[in-house]
DNA sequence: TACCAGGAGAAAA
DNA sequence: TTTTCTCATGGT
């Protein structure tokens, strides 16, 4: 039996051919859908293990009520911002999530600067606020502020396992860095590719029964380059 | 009705 | 150290 190891060193062009596919399936996506970094922070935070759509809606309430800022968020009692966000899901949870991380950001002076910070720096920041995890502050470092690191997340995983390029389940790390040092540091290219692994699980697995398992269903393709 | 979604942390094994 | 459990709404 073949020893398990945590090998993921991909080289340019096989991830760049991967990336070609997947644009000329699904054309550009543009990507992350918010008006503000800190927006941008707010639905990192609660798109965790949640779709989007009730992620918008949670967003449009704290909008209708003039909440989408760090003070106010820190101003609200807990119950109260987690009744805001409810359509997201885990709502008890992400408000006391959301509190961490507003807590954390005006602690250091707020978004601006964090995006001064060294990104090694920024992304160490972010990962000591209770709730925020690798993909979380990822995201909100591509999204947000323009830092060129590469999201990984169950569709990458599954899209790795799915082109044999990797198992699927080798750390959150040793992913990120293969993408990141195999591909040119460039936040455009990073947050088009992700965005285009997200639309793929969308568009070419749609069908549920499938996709819990579509890293090994052949009815989930593997992409070429045209 | 049952399953799943743009995870993370705590608890159990 | 690795695996399992918990958190929860809304669409299919």
């Amino acid at each position: 039996m073949a020893e398990k190891t945590d090998h993921f060193a991909p080289d340019r062009a096989q991830l760049m051919s991967l990336y070609r596919g997947l644009l000329d399936l699904y054309g550009e996506q543009s990507w992350w859908p918010a008006d503000s970094p800190f927006e941008v922070a707010v639905g990192a935070v609660l798109t965790q293990n949640t779709s989007w759509s009730n992620v918008e809606r949670a967003i449009d309430r704290l909008k209708e009520t003039d909440t989408l800022d760090c003070d106010a968020i820190l101003s609200l009692p807990t119950g109260q911002l987690a009744e805001l966000i409810r359509p997201a899901g885990y709502y008890n949870l992400k408000a006391q999530r959301l509190r961490n991380l507003c807590d954390y950001l005006r602690s250091i002076g707020g978004l601006d600067a964090l995006s001064r910070l060294p990104p090694s720096q920024a992304r160490e920041g972010l990962l000591g606020v209770k709730g925020v995890g690798p993909e979380t502050a990822d995201d909100i470092l591509l999204f947000g502020l323009d830092v060129p690191v590469f999201v990984i997340d169950a569709y990458t995983r599954r899209l790795l396992q799915r082109q044999g390029m990797a198992r699927g389940d080798e750390p959150y790390e040793v992913l990120r860095e293969g993408f990141e040092q195999a591909l040119p540091a460039e936040p455009d290219l990073f947050k088009e590719y992700h965005a285009l692994i997200v639309e793929h699980a969308k568009q070419a697995c749609r069908k549920r029964a499938l996709c819990a398992k579509c890293g090994l269903d052949p009815s989930c393709p593997k992409i070429t380059a045209s």
